[in-house]
DNA sequence: CTGCGTGCAAAAGCTTTGCATTCAT
DNA sequence: ATGAATGCAAAGCTTTTGCACGCAG
């Protein structure tokens, strides 16, 4: 179970362990696609009815910072969060239905790498949007 | 001279060449960094000073669609836009002083026709960003 | 002339903040 | 017991919309 794993962090970290806060990382933990904050709500009121939207915000602000979330940005509304599995982010995502996929990216490290070295930059992580249009969609 | 390019680009689509339009144009084809809404506003009334926000929203979106214009991601507050210079994003993105650079990319070409074979999916543009510190920021 | 494009003001979202209350530790 | 965390309501931003006027074609 991976729900200890944010627990763990947030108490390594000082932060108190609230049912708000569980609720908040088991959504994002289980959800297989970026949430926008008002999903994040929808999906966190079913496990703790009384969860608030700022509760929503200040908590999806805290696992940022802790690495647990990830912000990802979309083409429209932009503002969604989702689980920092690794701290890369390979997203493939349809210009019609808005879906995103995630893919396994090989050889990417090398040239990230290579444009580090080159420019001075310490890459702490990157991000690679395809944009285009799904199977289904074309 | 691109401006020109721009203003075919409105002309041949039936839209009216406008001074705000040009403005708004000229404004991101000059800018060097992406640019918010409000950015733009700015730069774009010292070339014409009736120019409104309104208008620039809608001239941004009308140059998105024509493809002059691209939308850019960033970490927080996300909203930004940018020439459409190549149908490529290479973003350097410095997370302390949100100093954002552009880089030339090898390689990554291949890299992406693989990915689309693999995954059906057929991709009209992609955006890479390495986050992280900037020479002048480490 | 004609209707597209503009600007203002108002509305609509989304996100953040202030503050009294509640709760994890 | 005590300060951190929460939720509500209100404020703040950014972006969009309605409408009358003005200008490009």
């Amino acid at each position: 179970m991976r729900d200890t794993e944010t627990a763990e962090g947030l108490r390594t970290h000082g932060y108190k362990l609230t049912p708000q806060r569980l609720a908040v990382a088991r959504v994002l933990l289980e959800a297989s696609q970026h949430l926008t904050a008002a999903e994040v709500l929808g999906r966190g009121q079913e496990i703790y009815p009384q969860l608030g939207l700022t509760t929503v915000y200040r908590t999806l602000e805290l696992l940022t910072e802790l690495g647990f979330v990830r912000r990802v940005h979309l083409e429209k509304g932009c503002h969604a969060y989702a689980q920092a599995r690794e701290r890369e982010g390979h997203h493939l995502v349809c210009q019609v239905c808005h879906r995103v996929a995630d893919f396994p990216c090989t050889g990417l490290g090398e040239l990230i790498e290579e444009t580090a070295k080159r420019t001075g930059f310490a890459v702490e992580f990157h991000l690679l949007e395809l944009v285009g249009l799904c199977p289904a969609c074309q």
